[in-house]
DNA sequence: CATGTGTATGTTAACGCTAACAGATTTGCC
DNA sequence: GGCAAATCTGTTAGCGTTAACATACACATG
């Protein structure tokens, strides 16, 4: 059975050399034509890339990576894949790399800063030429990894403290205060908050804090509160929807506002399924401006946390730093998120 | 401004050597203090260990991967990231491979065949211990690719077929006959089906064909058909609804099956919206068994695709065969996928 | 005390590729 | 024709780590 161009999987795996000897030039050659990098004449590499194709040789990037130190990924460290709002930051992130040599390597924390942690020191081991991050908030550890660690570092979604080098994303104090403006200007007085539990999610704790205080402002303050673990669900809009608004029969509330769209979406559908007049006996508002929204019954009230935005421009500043490694970095960028009022949360009510 | 333990990033990124000098022991030794391999003393492990923390130092596994020929990566290509079926597969997948020292890398080829012969050429650049990959159905290059490969190679979502290794997954077909079925038994006879365009989803094909073999061995056709391109989304499902009720005014359909529960659940929020009445005079389903039907007025009709479970029977395989590297392969897991009836499809008419 | 058995460390040579330089050959141009 | 520049190809020496082997020393054993 000989090697040659045979289709017996051979043991050992096929290097540089066995391209080389199968098209009579050096490895040196083979390299430059697979890379095509340096001049080659147009024979030999046709010579090479027919034995490269006929053997079906992938070049090995570890050994690549070592000799070139040179190694074009972007680590991407997100809390969760599974929310819809970090697949549309991939979108983002994509459409930017996708045009140049970069690839993105994504891993997943869950939230949980230990691991984001070793999620981090993995992704580090690999020498990415960049890391894409989630929020501001991360272990000392993990900073100090990230501030040695000699690349661009861009922190996304949220604004609201110091980053370890860029960041992106808006501010999520500022999408509460503005959020609750928006309900107090339209008139709205009992407020009932639903949200995730907050040690886990920074940025849903700021729009709290944002949206609080302008409700102080105003003399108000929020008139119930329920927080729940897990993954944003539809179902469990629906009972945190329920049973807040059962345990306030005799002083009811007028809005409810949610820490993420899927569960408004879920107390949207348990009070249009109770006959409750929305947004006039109570409104409702989310957060995020996912696209499901649009084939609601009604549309929910929400704000757009520029998710694509946010992965494009992230993205462009790790392939500017990449191409120009002395560039200046600390850039910050600081989206704007759009309120949109849909159907369930009245305007503004005293024009004066 | 002294290297030692001071903050300055410098230049030159730290190799084992330093760790070496800083804690006055050979390379080797350190490296072994770092993986945790052989003997070493308490005493010596102790000041590498410190010297490696104080220094922050981080391995590099290009070149550990590239002396060892160890890479501890999984490839996974999959289609997309944002319809809510990876995701789960991908969390299965975490589940099995938490424990052991692989890691999941994922590539997405938005249900592009080219795109995902370069995906996987990328991946397998890397050298990875195993690609998990969805779907049978590949170019020719990729099949080579993957032949050729000499790692454990297992294509999921999808068992009809010849896969080149492992397979695990459903019978699209078998779930698409066993749907048809169930509507027939229920006594539904004018069907619409509304899906994706079908030569980028081969799974949706497949049960589209099971679908109609069962319709025709009761001597029903489909009455009408929509397709759409792009993602799953609840506003294309009432569109879709919407047009296809309308322009079947005169002879009304009673079912609409849908390629996914995303549609389906836009139909099922449009005919709820319109007063129709679900199931009696006309049934809905969809496919997946996704988390967020849970959440709606009325539970879809839907038939699980075990998402979860083919993520953690793939990475088992993979793990099993990187433990033990001459163990057979070629194994093939049919899960059976599971039908539920929710509240939009009636239960069989005709007990006799 | 010679011998064996650990335990703890170090040395050397790859792993497969590419940067940097060095030849060899051709081409252009006065 | 001669010399520089351009084009093509090859050689050498790593990249940072680990496998495999070699060494050194301690301790037990009969």
């Amino acid at each position: 059975m000989s090697q040659g161009s045979g289709k017996t999987p051979s043991k050992r795996p096929l290097t540089l050399r066995d391209v080389s000897e199968a098209s009579g030039v050096s490895e040196m050659t083979v390299s430059r034509v697979l890379r095509n990098r340096g001049d080659v004449s147009e024979s030999t590499r046709g010579k090479v890339l027919e034995a490269a194709r006929a053997l079906g040789y992938v070049p090995n990037k570890i050994a690549g990576a070592l000799a070139s130190s040179r190694v074009n990924l972007v680590a991407v460290i997100i809390p969760s894949m599974s929310n819809m709002v970090f697949p549309e930051v991939m979108t983002g992130i994509s459409q930017i790399l996708d045009d140049t040599e970069l690839q993105p390597v994504v891993g997943v924390t869950n939230y949980k800063p230990e691991r984001e942690e070793t999620v981090l020191y993995q992704m580090l081991s690999w020498r990415p030429s960049g890391v894409i991050i989630a929020g501001l908030e991360h272990t000392e550890a993990a900073k100090a990894m990230m501030g040695a660690a000699g690349i661009p570092i861009v922190e996304i979604m949220d604004t609201d403290g110091e980053p370890i080098d860029s960041a992106v994303g808006i501010s999520h104090r500022r999408a509460g205060r503005k959020m609750a403006q928006a309900i107090i200007d339209a008139g709205y007085k009992r407020i009932g908050f639903l949200g995730t539990k907050m040690p886990l999610d920074h940025r849903a704790r700021k729009r709290f804090e944002g949206f609080t205080e302008i409700l102080a402002k105003a003399g108000l303050e929020i008139a119930d509160s329920e927080f729940y673990s897990g993954g944003s669900a539809l179902a469990k809009g629906r009972e945190m929807t329920e049973a807040m608004l059962q345990r306030n029969q005799e002083e009811p509330l007028d809005f409810l506002y949610y820490s993420n769209d899927m569960i408004g979406a879920g107390g949207l559908l348990y009070c249009l399924d109770n006959g409750i007049d929305v947004p006039g006996e109570i409104g409702l508002a989310g957060f995020n401006g996912i696209e499901f929204l649009d084939g609601l019954p009604r549309k929910l009230a929400t704000m757009d946390a520029c998710r694509v935005e946010v992965g494009r421009a992230a993205a462009e500043i790790i392939a500017k730093r990449v191409e120009n490694p002395d560039a200046p970095g600390g850039e910050i960028i600081t989206l704007e998120p759009s309120l949109e009022f849909g159907d369930t949360l009245k305007r503004k009510k005293k024009p004066l």
